[in-house]
DNA sequence: CGTCTTTGACCAGCGC
DNA sequence: GCGCTGGTCAAAGACG
C-alpha cells in the first residue's frame, strides 16, 4: 500500500530534480511523463514549438534572436514541468485520499466480519429458522464464500490434517481475514459500480505490493477458506447451525485449462503430490488428482486429465485456494486462475473477452506460466502463454470455467500485464503490455505452441518505437536513437517477437540466436547501459528508494541478460530495475531467475526444483 | 529413512 | 433402495 505513496514520491522527486536541472536534462522528464502514459503533453514537450522551430529555420541568420528565443523556449519546458509537478502532486493526493479510503473500507468490513463472527457465535437459534433471519445468519458465510469461489457444502469428512493444522480459532481467523480482502476484490469485479471500484481492486490486490505479496500475497489472492474450514468455522461457534435448513449450495468454483503439452503435468509453479487416480468415465485417458502440497493443509487440489479428443491436449482444473505464499510463476497461474473463477463465480457472461483483457489492467496477472512438467527435460521452462489465445466458456450447470489455450493467438506477443500495464503498439497491430521486467520464452524442450517466441525485456513506459516495427532492431535503434537524442522515446523494450506463422524459426535455434547475438554484441551492452544510464541520470540512488526489492531486480537485470552487468558496477542499472518495481511492483512476479537469456537450462520442473523454486 | 507414487477400497452424491 | 460415478483415503511399494 504504501509503495504508491513511495512511488508518486519518487517521481516527484525526480521532477523537481529536473526543473532543478539545466534544460539539456528537460528531456528526461519526458521519461516520466510516458511513464504516465500523458501522450498530449509528451507530444507538446518533445516536438519543438512552433517558436522553436522557426528558430531552428533562422538560425544561421539571427543568432542572437534565437538564443533568446530558446531561453524562452526552456522557460516553457520548466513551467511545462513545473505544471507536471503539480499534477503529479494532485495525483499523490488522490491516490492517498483513495487509499485511506479504501484502508477505512477495508477495516469496517474487517470488524463487520468479525461482529458477524461473534454473532456466529452468541447466536443459539432457539427455534426453527426463520427464513427472514437467514440471510444476516448465513448468508455471510455464503457470500464470502462466492467471492471466495469456494463451496459452502459441508463435507460430512473432516479433514483431520487440515483441522491440525487450523490450531485454534485466531489461526483461523487470519486465514479468514486474509480471504476477506481477496473477497472485496472479487466481488467487486462483478459489481455493476466495477469499473468505479475496480481500482480499489487494483490496490487491494496483492500483486500490486511486493512486500505485501511476501506475507500476504497468497492470503490475499486466493486464501479462500475451503468447505472444510468453512464448516470448522461454524463449528467454532454456532452448533445451532446445523439446526439450519441447508441452504442452496454454491460449488465449488473450478478453472479448467486446456493446453498442449506431452509432459504429464504442466509445471504451474505450484508442488503438487498426487493422491489419487481414476478412469473417468467417457475417457480412456486416467485422471489424476493432484494436492498441493507448498503448505501443510493448503486445500488447493487439481485434476489432470487428458483429452479424449485430443491426447495432446491436458485438461487441468484448479480448484480451491493457496493458504500459503506462492512463487512467482504460482502467483501468476493463481491470479489467473483466481480471476476466472471470480468472473464465473460473479456471474459474468460466458463471453467475456479474453482473461488477459479481463485481467490485464486490474488487479489481477493475466500471465498464465506453464512449463511441460517433463522432469526428464530439466530445461523445461514455464511459458508465459499468450491469454489472448485463451478463450473463456462456463458451463452454467457446473461452476467450472474453461480456458482454452489451445487455439494459437493471432499474434506473437506473450502478453504481461499489471495494474500499471503500459503497452506498446507494434506494426502487427497488437497491443502488448510491457510493463514490467518480463522474460520468458519456450523451453528447448518440447514446446506445446510452436511458433510463439517472445523474449521480453522491457522497462515499461509506452513505446510507440517509430510504429514500424517491433523487432529486435527496431527496439536497438529506439535506445541508440534515444541516446541520440533524436528520438523522444522513453522506453528501453527489448523485446522479439515473432508471429505465429509458419515463418517462425524453431525456439531453441532462436532462443540460442538471440543469447549469442546479444551476449557477443558489446554495442548492446554499451547502448543498453548507456540508454540505462540516460535514463536515470543522477538517480543513482533510487535503490534506497526503491528499497530492496528493486536491488534484486537490478541484480536479476543483469543476470537475465548476461551482459555482466553486475549489481555494484551498475547502480543505475538497479537504480532502473528499481523505477520498474516502483512503478510496477507487480512487475516481480513475471522475474523468472531461471529463464537466462544464455539458453541455460538450469530450470528444472521437476518436484524438488519446484519446491527450491517455490521456497 | 523420508517422501512420493500407485492402487484398491471406501464414501458420498445423484439419478433411476 | 440400488447402482453408477466422482472423489478421497490409506496401505504398500518405489525411489533417492
Amino acid at each position: 500500500m504504501n509503495k504508491g505513496e513511495k512511488q508518486l514520491g519518487t517521481h516527484e522527486e525526480r521532477l523537481k530534480d529536473e526543473v532543478i536541472k539545466d534544460g539539456d536534462q528537460i528531456s528526461d522528464g519526458n521519461f516520466f511523463k510516458s511513464l504516465q502514459n500523458n501522450s498530449s503533453e509528451k507530444k507538446e514537450v518533445h516536438s519543438p514549438s512552433p517558436v522553436q522551430r522557426s528558430c531552428m529555420d533562422s538560425s544561421s541568420k539571427q543568432t542572437s534572436s534565437n538564443f533568446e528565443v530558446q531561453n524562452k523556449g526552456q522557460d516553457d519546458k520548466l513551467e511545462s514541468t513545473r505544471a507536471e509537478m503539480g499534477e503529479v502532486r494532485e495525483e499523490n493526493e488522490r491516490l492517498k485520499t483513495m487509499l485511506s479510503n479504501i484502508e477505512h473500507k477495508y477495516r469496517s468490513l474487517q470488524m463487520h466480519f468479525y461482529d458477524v463472527l461473534q454473532q456466529g457465535r452468541a447466536k443459539k437459534l432457539p427455534d426453527s429458522p426463520d427464513p427472514a433471519t437467514l440471510p444476516t445468519d448465513i448468508e455471510e458465510p455464503e457470500f464470502i464464500s462466492l467471492r471466495l469461489g469456494t463451496s459452502t457444502s459441508k463435507r460430512k469428512k473432516e479433514d483431520q490434517s487440515t483441522i491440525g493444522e487450523v490450531k485454534g480459532t485466531e489461526d483461523f481467523l487470519k486465514i479468514k481475514e486474509g480471504g476477506l480482502s481477496l473477497g472485496l476484490s472479487d466481488c467487486r469485479v462483478g459489481d455493476n459500480n466495477s469499473e468505479k471500484v475496480r481500482p480499489d481492486v487494483m490496490i487491494l490486490s496483492p500483486e500490486g505490493s511486493f512486500e505485501d505479496a511476501k506475507d500476504d500475497t497468497a492470503e490475499t489472492t486466493e486464501q479462500w477458506p475451503p468447505s472444510k474450514m468453512l464448516k470448522n468455522l461454524r463449528s467454532v461457534g454456532a452448533e445451532a447451525e446445523d439446526d439450519i435448513a441447508p441452504q442452496p449450495q454454491v460449488k465449488k468454483a473450478r478453472v479448467s485449462v486446456r493446453a498442449r503439452c506431452d509432459a504429464p503435468t504442466m509445471n504451474d509453479g505450484c508442488q503438487w503430490r498426487k493422491y489419487g487416480q481414476k478412469i473417468a468415465k467417457g475417457n480412456p485417458c486416467p485422471r489424476a488428482y493432484y494436492r498441493c502440497t507448498v503448505a501443510t493443509g493448503c486445500p488447493v487440489r487439481k485434476q489432470v486429465q487428458r483429452c479424449a479428443e485430443d491426447m495432446s491436449i491436458l485438461i487441468t482444473t484448479y480448484e480451491g485456494t493457496h493458504n500459503h505464499p506462492l512463487s512467482v510463476s504460482a502467483t501468476a497461474m493463481a491470479s489467473t486462475t483466481s480471476a476466472a473463477a471470480s468472473m464465473l463465480m460473479s456471474g459474468s457472461s460466458s463471453s467475456l473477452p479474453a482473461l488477459g483483457a479481463y485481467t490485464g489492467g486490474g488487479a489481477a496477472s493475466p500471465a498464465l506460466s506453464f512449463a511441460p512438467a517433463d522432469t526428464s527435460k530439466p530445461g523445461g521452462r514455464p511459458f508465459f502463454l499468450p491469454t489472448t489465445a485463451a478463450s473463456i466458456t462456463s458451463t452454467p450447470s457446473y461452476p467450472t470455467i474453461t480456458l482454452d489455450l489451445t487455439t494459437p493467438a493471432t499474434s506473437q506477443a506473450f502478453s504481461l500485464g499489471n495494474r500499471f500495464s503500459s503497452s506498446f503498439t507494434s506494426s502487427h497491430g497488437g497491443r502488448y503490455p510491457t510493463t514490467g521486467f518480463t522474460f520468458s520464452g519456450s523451453g528447448p524442450s518440447s514446446t506445446p505452441w510452436p511458433g510463439y517466441l517472445s523474449y521480453g525485456a522491457s522497462l515499461s513506459a509506452p513505446f510507440n518505437g517509430g510504429g514500424k516495427s517491433s523487432s529486435f532492431e527496431a527496439a536497438l535503434s529506439s535506445i541508440n536513437g534515444r541516446q541520440g537524442g533524436a528520438q523522444s522515446s522513453s522506453t528501453l523494450c527489448y523485446q522479439m517477437q515473432q508471429k505465429a506463422s509458419g515463418t517462425a524459426a524453431p525456439p531453441s535455434v532462436l532462443t540460442d540466436t538471440i543469447a549469442k547475438a546479444i551476449t557477443a554484441d558489446p554495442s548492446f551492452h554499451t547502448a543498453l547501459a548507456a540508454a540505462i544510464t540516460s535514463y536515470v541520470g543522477t538517480q543513482g540512488s533510487a535503490p534506497a528508494s526503491g528499497g530492496e526489492a528493486g536491488s534484486q531486480v537490478g541484480l536479476k537485470w543483469g543476470e537475465h541478460l548476461g551482459l555482466g552487468l553486475a549489481r555494484s558496477s551498475s547502480p543505475s542499472m538497479a537504480a532502473v530495475a528499481a523505477v520498474a518495481a516502483a512503478q510496477s511492483s507487480s512487475s516481480q512476479m513475471f522475474l523468472q531467475p531461471s529463464h537466462g537469456l544464455s539458453g541455460s537450462t538450469s530450470a528444472s520442473t521437476s518436484p524438488v526444483a519446484n519446491r527450491e523454486h517455490v521456497s
